[in-house]
DNA sequence: CTTTAGATTAGAATTATTCTAATATATTGA
DNA sequence: TCAATATATTAGAATAATTCTAATCTAAAG
């Protein structure tokens, strides 16, 4: 997750890119918030805006090395996956689960007007505590 | 959307609710925003605080007449079509589509932990324009 | 080297939503 | 019936997530 890494993506290689690429671009599949992300950042001895983390998450999602999924919480999280796959959301948790690609089968999916294509399918399953 | 549909439906009856569910539950299937609601209830005259469009709102969740939607931004969508369904959403047009109940069929769902339980099912289907 | 143009940053502002104190309504007991 | 108390509801104020925009930085041109 070096220059070399963001100029490729056509990202111009800021220090600022710099540290979120590193925390970004680990190996790990795992979903950010905003957040969680400013908190990584100032463990590392950084300090940086809010605007900036957006700008640049934003930035990255355009070149699509993040994909920004909305959940029932109002929170953005931005996905180092960008495979197509589903997730479980836990709302009590505020925690969002990848879901194999296999655990997600159909068997009927609606007509697109003939000029439309599928761009992407979101699925989100909520899950809850069970109330007896 | 009297009173007696209120209290039928375990809601005490306030002026409030009155004015609400006569927007809310006029017989069109629509998807609402909160703001929105605001300016329908002050288009009849009334004023009404977001707060208390919000506690109404989420009353009427809990009592089953109305489901929250996530769709795209970080925005909750109030819809009052209950049953079971998905959605259409244009990215260009940002239009918010109903697909009928028929039109979508799951053949595997994934499991769930065990003291969990499904709350929903949120399914949109982002669509775009063919590029050729 | 300047100068200019465009990209990036981050403080301030905005927007959507929730919290909580105040108010209204219902319930209880005399 | 009517105060006293409990519970439900309302809405101003606060909060949280995100975006706007002025200031700053960087690259390109002269």
């Amino acid at each position: 997750m070096d220059k070399i890494f963001l100029r490729k993506n056509g990202l111009k290689p800021t220090q600022q890119r710099l540290i979120l690429s590193k925390i970004l671009f680990s190996g790990i599949d795992k979903h950010f918030t905003a957040e969680e992300i400013r908190d990584l950042v100032s463990k590392k001895g950084h300090k940086m805006s809010f605007a900036t983390i957006y700008n640049n998450l934003h930035n990255f999602v355009d070149a699509g090395l993040l994909k920004k999924r909305q959940v029932n919480n109002n929170r953005s999280y931005f996905d180092n996956n960008v495979t197509n796959h589903f997730h479980l959301f836990d709302e009590e948790k505020g925690t969002l689960v990848d879901l194999p690609n296999t655990s997600v089968k159909f068997s009927k999916l609606p007509k697109i007007p003939k000029n439309k294509k599928i761009k992407n399918i979101n699925l989100v399953i909520n899950i809850q505590k069970k109330t007896r």
